[in-house]
DNA sequence: TTATTATATAGACAAACATCAATATGATAG
DNA sequence: CTATCATATTGATGTTTGTCTATATAATAA
C-alpha cells in the first residue's frame, strides 16, 4: 500500500461522521437510508461522505432495487492496519496482523 | 482509547509531511534540526507539525542542551493500531495486535 | 552582559473541506 | 407514460488547515 493510498485513507477516516459510519458498517452492511436516520446530516452530505469513503476504497456499494447497501472492504482495512503497524518502524508483516 | 483521541490521531497523521515525519521517527529519535534538513518546510511550519503530533500524543520531545529530540510514543501507536483493528467490527483485542 | 543557535509562537493568507439547498439521476410503482 | 422514492451531483458558504514571515523564548558561548 503506497503513501498516496494511506494518506487518502487517513483523510477519509479523519472526520467524526465518517469514522462513525465506518464503525457502524463494521457491524454489517447498511443502506444509505439507514445511515441517514442515524447521523445528523442531510442526504447530500451523507452522499458526499460515502463518496470519499468509496474513493479511499474503504467501502463499496451494492445496489438492490432502489437501495444501495454499503459495506466495509475488509481487504483495505487489513492492508491499512498493516501499514499502521509499519509506521512504528517494524518491517512489513508478511502474514498480516493478528490481534489477541 | 476514545473517539476524540482516535480522531485527533487520524487528523495528525492525515498530512503528507506529518506522515513522513512519523515514518522517519519510526527508525529512531531525531532532533528538529535533522528533520528540518530532510523536509522542505520552514522551521515554523515544522514546529507547527511537531506540535500537532505532540498534542495527539504520537511523539514526545526530549531536551538535550539546545536541541530537542523527538521520538515516537510506542504506547499510543500500539493503542491506535488496536483501535484501527476494532474498526473492522471485531471486539477489542485483549493482548494487542501481533503481526507475523 | 551580549551574541548566537535552536525551537516555539503570533498573525496573515490561500487552499481544502464539511455542510447545506437546489437539482439531477436512477429505479420502481401505478 | 407519470409519479414517487432513494441516491448522486452542483454550486455556494463558513470553517479549518498548511504555509509563510516576523517575532519571541530558551539555552549555550564568548
Amino acid at each position: 500500500m503506497d503513501d498516496t493510498q494511506i494518506l487518502q485513507i487517513l483523510k477519509a477516516l479523519a472526520d467524526s461522521n465518517r469514522l462513525a459510519i465506518i464503525r457502524h458498517l463494521g457491524k454489517g452492511e447498511a443502506c444509505v437510508c439507514e445511515l441517514l436516520e442515524i447521523f445528523s446530516v442531510t442526504q447530500p452530505t451523507l452522499s458526499h461522505h460515502m463518496r470519499i469513503l468509496s474513493e479511499a476504497n474503504l467501502v463499496e456499494g451494492r445496489r438492490e432495487g432502489k437501495w444501495i447497501h454499503y459495506s466495509i472492504k475488509e481487504a483495505t482495512m487489513q492492508a491499512f492496519q498493516n501499514s499502521v503497524h509499519e509506521l512504528k518502524g517494524s518491517s512489513a508483516p508478511r502474514g498480516g496482523c493478528v490481534c489477541v
